[in-house]
RNA sequence: UGGGGCGUAGCCAAGCGGUAAGGCACGGGGUUUUGGACCCCGCAUGCGCAGGUUCGAAUCCUGCCGCCCCAGCCA
């Protein structure tokens, strides 16, 4: 529907790279082949998405593969839980790694085999400097660094401390093992990086089969030409560690041909922020441990998890992507965007209901007494095939309390003394009389309803500018109603360096409406799905908050809202 | 002269020597029983700045300026 053809949606630069590669043959008997490599420290987030999304559909538009593999190198960060949301977030996307789900610990063996090759090679050597030294060896941004002390140690000795390093032989931060490059390189990442270090810790998938635990700049090149990734995509702060990850590579095909399915390239590109919300995993973090949203998948929150439970859908979250692009520049997108994205998609896809969020009574003193008559209305306005529901008018109602003013501006098209509008559906009603209540609070409007207009075969030619949605009273159903907005109210909450980013939180950030009324209808539909509350926005029947005998829906995004701006300009 | 990356509209982003795509946002109009949706129209004499090459430059050259990343035994 809204999803537009693979090929058409990109065109940046990657996917041209790529098309090139496979045109022109440089690929040999590979296919396309990439990779997603979270480490399972964390919860995805919207900026993970593009990530996910763009080697996914790079691999499928070119009838490639996609591997799913966690960067599993450090069993002091790493859990189980994080493996299963994460594999949970990814499947919701959409983003299908068929049966190669794979770990960087599954390839230790043979690492570190690699690891003793390149001993061999006289390339890699066990250093005994400490933490404090490396990096005062290391020298600095514009200084060259000093070769180790340990640097020319024979290859004997070399074979003997890494094998004894693995033993267990030595505590944590004894000893590492180093490749042999270049100390004065300008590159810090070629100034002998260390490439394993000493871990007795046990890891989630290895237990205490190893206590020395390779590095990323060796363990995640190696992983990908194991795997035969062909094209092995990152974000652009990994572009200083391309040298590195070629010099793996390079002699890993070298010193161990065998177990090299690729000679795999790095591609990097730029990370995705959004206006409005915070993105860093320490910030995440704080919003949730300091309470400020109720968890991880709170609705507000950029992950993936809150996302889901706010009702936003992967077609969306993917044409968002798609919409933004990729390249090399930082960027910050625009949340405008990403709600355009599912405010369209739902509105041809989410049947209406009418609820009043903020409700005043409505007596029509001309009705009947005791009398009621089905309205029929359209599900999806436009989209017969959605069919019709019926709704039950009566002589009392409620309305929206912002849909009445006593004193109205002349852009006002709503009810006010006097006035007339049209109930959604069903008559145009008039404004007779306003009641109070002790406090000066409207409590309930007195109106007149002209039998001439029922909708659908109004024969008094009348014309009116305003039209409203109801709910009657005697037929409404309770929920609640949890309205969602922007968690901060500045663009860019973490620009501002010396203010604390949570002083940018919305207050108003979740505003709870309690025994919401709403049209019977409400009663046959189904957790988990999504509708359009009649032009206050669109919902998310949200399973996890939802309470027995009380549903409770998500506001995923409200309308446009012209009046507001009319209003607003005064 | 540490190394690397990036500057096209408010936000993204195409473009790769032939005279600035597209989307969002914004503004105007039409239409409408959702102030929604939909449909038109408008929105960079200009591509960080300054020179140069060329018949012709966002694209090539030179020099500047600005922003981002790197000194974990994190990934």
């Amino acid at each position: 529907m809204h999803a537009k053809n693979d090929n058409q949606a990109m065109t940046n630069f990657i996917y041209n790279m790529i098309k090139e590669d496979v045109e022109k043959g440089a690929l040999g008997d590979k296919c396309v082949h990439t990779r997603f490599p979270p480490e399972p420290n964390g919860y995805l987030h919207i900026g993970h998405a593009r990530a996910i999304l763009l080697n996914f559909k790079l691999a499928r538009i070119f009838n490639g593969k996609f591997n799913l593999r966690f960067d599993d190198t450090n069993p002091i960060k790493e859990e189980q839980e994080f493996v299963d949301s994460i594999m949970e977030d990814i499947r919701w996307l959409g983003a299908d790694w068929e049966d190669r789900l794979f770990f960087s610990s599954d390839y230790f063996d043979v690492k570190y085999e690699f690891a003793l090759r390149l001993i061999k090679a006289g390339r890699a050597y066990v250093c005994d400097l400490n933490q404090e030294e490396i990096r005062e060896y290391r020298g600095t941004l514009t200084e060259p660094g000093t070769e180790s002390p340990y640097r020319n140690r024979s290859i004997e000795e070399n074979l003997d401390l890494f094998e004894r390093m693995r033993k267990g032989e030595f505590p944590d931060g004894s000893r590492v093992l180093r490749a042999k490059i270049d100390m004065t390189s300008g590159n810090l990442n070629m100034r002998d990086p260390v490439i394993y270090r000493i871990l007795h810790t046990a890891h989630h998938r290895t237990g205490d089969k190893w206590c020395i635990y390779p590095m990323y700049d060796f363990d995640h090149p190696f992983s990908d030409a194991h795997e035969g990734i062909t094209h092995s995509l990152c974000s652009i702060e990994y572009t200083d560690h391309r040298p590195l990850y070629d010099w793996i590579v390079d002699n890993a095909m070298e010193l161990y041909p065998e177990v090299v399915k690729y000679r795999s390239r790095q591609t990097e590109f730029a990370r995705l922020d959004l206006t409005y919300t915070v993105m860093s995993k320490r910030k995440l973090r704080r919003l949730v441990e300091e309470k400020y949203v109720q968890g991880w998948n709170d609705p507000r929150m950029p992950t993936i998890a809150g996302m889901r439970r706010r009702g936003f859908t992967p077609a969306a979250i993917a044409d968002f992507q798609e919409r933004v692009g990729v390249s090399r520049a930082d960027s910050i997108a625009d949340l405008a965007l990403l709600e355009h994205c599912i405010r369209q998609e739902l509105e041809t896809t989410a049947p209406r209901l009418m609820a009043v969020l903020d409700p005043v009574k409505v007596v029509i003193t001309n009705w009947p007494e005791g009398e009621s008559e089905m309205m029929e209305m359209e599900n999806i306005p436009g989209d017969e095939s959605a069919g019709t529901r019926e709704v039950p008018f009566s002589g009392e109602l409620y309305i929206e309390r912002d849909d009445f003013m006593e004193d109205p501006p002349k852009k006002f098209f709503r009810l006010a003394p006097g006035r007339e509008v049209r109930l959604k559906g069903a008559y145009i009603i008039k404004c007779e009389e306003v009641i109070k209540d002790s406090q000066g609070i409207v409590s309930e409007l007195r109106c007149t309803y002209d039998p001439q207009t029922r909708s659908g075969n109004d024969t008094s030619g009348k014309k009116v500018k305003g039209v409203i949605h109801w709910v009657s009273t005697g037929y409404a159903t309770r929920v609640k109603v949890n309205l969602y907005d922007k968690l901060f109210t500045i663009e860019q909450p973490e620009e501002e360096r010396d203010i604390d980013f949570i002083n940018n939180i919305n207050p108003q950030s979740l505003v709870v409406c309690e025994n919401v009324p709403v049209e019977p209808a409400v009663e046959e539909v189904f957790p988990g799905s999504r509708f359009q509350f009649l032009r206050k926005g669109y919902f998310y029947y949200d399973p996890v908050a939802s309470e027995e005998g009380m549903p409770a829906f998500n506001r995923i995004v409200a309308l446009k809202d012209s009046w507001a701006k009319v209003k607003n300009k005064g």
